[in-house]
DNA sequence: ACTATAGCGGAATCCAGATTCCGTTTCCAG
DNA sequence: CTGGAAACGGAATCTGGATTCCGCTATAGT
């Protein structure tokens, strides 16, 4: 949680716990922040201007940058939404009666959320740092682990996966869920499908060595 | 136009029509650019500077400038070079003795290509227009489509994939090549496995119905 | 109701890069 | 060997956006 104002505010107020309340504007304005942030960098991806977002929140620059100190910062806390998102995808999948089931509907949910928010896609392309900073925090890599294990457990998921291969998977096919290029547009399903069939036990081809 | 300064290169040199023949130290240049910027633009994305191209051409930004009026026009420069590149390995493969592999070869390739440039990777993802007009251009929506038809007539590629699904994975395979998230980096070659396996024949998942 | 403040708005500032301009240098036809 | 056009170089300019600043306004404790 990129922090947000600083502590103490009038120190010592009176009673005893009440700690950091905000005022009442202050935590409504944020709010409408992030909610017109989230609308315009899933719109327009990334590079959504400050300005932009502070007029569609109906408040002035200012007001954002005093939530959120950087633009980068801002983009964090929104990744950090989605990334929760996922990870609660997750933890459905590996509690699923089918693990492979399981496994396809995580998969095909990374590729949809994707395709929704261009801005996700985004960071998910240029921004390794921030992306993987997120996906740590989200406990990501141990899911990614049991929904594989759990997939090759019931048979039906080739046994050289690896969890690694997940996140590469699920960038994979962020990327095309954008990729507007004419005889490309529209189509990225078709990719996730294929590329579950590839994933399906046994694997006719061997995957290369990694690392 | 993102056109060049072409035109009748060597072509009439010396009786009436000499048009524009360039200075021989021009063209020395032009040459030094297109160099410089293939590799910068190779390993630093898009985003690479003019003047750093410049620089590493030994030349001043004006000439950058004198032989291409526009950052995106050397850049279409560029793209439509490695294209021209990726139209002949498709002709290899429309030409190769096993349609399979000649398909399987191509998409390799194409990952790879786009590995080793990063430009080349991020115009993909992010300029539809520029990389539609340099496909288009070179003639690949005719190589990709022969592509799939002599590998489907060698039966080992699903009957229900058509050429348009090249481009589209050609673009999403070019995304991983460049991810460098902590679990994911340097193993994208197994995604690329992974792809072929899932466009093997018969294919046990329907490909969802498109357009 | 009253005042000390947290918060606000948004014009002004800063910056990084692309692109322009123009005096100087180099090429080459005569 | 010369003159003039073609090319050069690179400092100066322009531009689009992020970020800062500060006088003003609304909130909340008394």
């Amino acid at each position: 949680m990129t922090t947000v104002t600083q502590e103490n505010p009038t120190a010592a107020s009176k009673p005893a716990v009440a700690e950091r309340v905000q005022r009442a504007d202050a935590r409504r304005n944020r709010e409408a922040v992030i909610a017109a942030a989230k609308k315009l960098f899933a719109d327009e991806g990334l590079d959504a201007q400050m300005p932009d977002v502070a007029r569609a929140a109906k408040v002035g620059v200012g007001t954002v940058y005093r939530h959120f100190p950087t633009k980068d910062d801002l983009i964090a806390a929104l990744v950090a939404d989605r990334f929760e998102r996922l990870a609660q995808k997750a933890r459905d999948g590996v509690e699923a009666a089918d693990g492979w089931q399981g496994l396809c509907d995580f998969i095909r949910f990374a590729a949809q959320i994707q395709a929704d928010d261009r801005g996700l896609c985004e960071v998910m392309g240029s921004r390794p740092d921030v992306m993987d900073a997120a996906a740590r925090a989200a406990g990501l890599p141990e899911l990614c682990h049991a929904l594989v294990t759990r997939a090759q457990r019931s048979g039906q998921l080739r046994k050289d996966l690896t969890w690694e291969d997940i996140p590469m998977i699920a960038c994979g096919l962020g990327r095309i869920t954008q990729t507007e290029v004419g005889p490309a547009t529209g189509r990225w399903p078709r990719l996730v499908e294929i590329v579950l069939d590839g994933l399906r036990a046994p694997g006719s081809a061997k995957l290369p060595r990694c690392l």
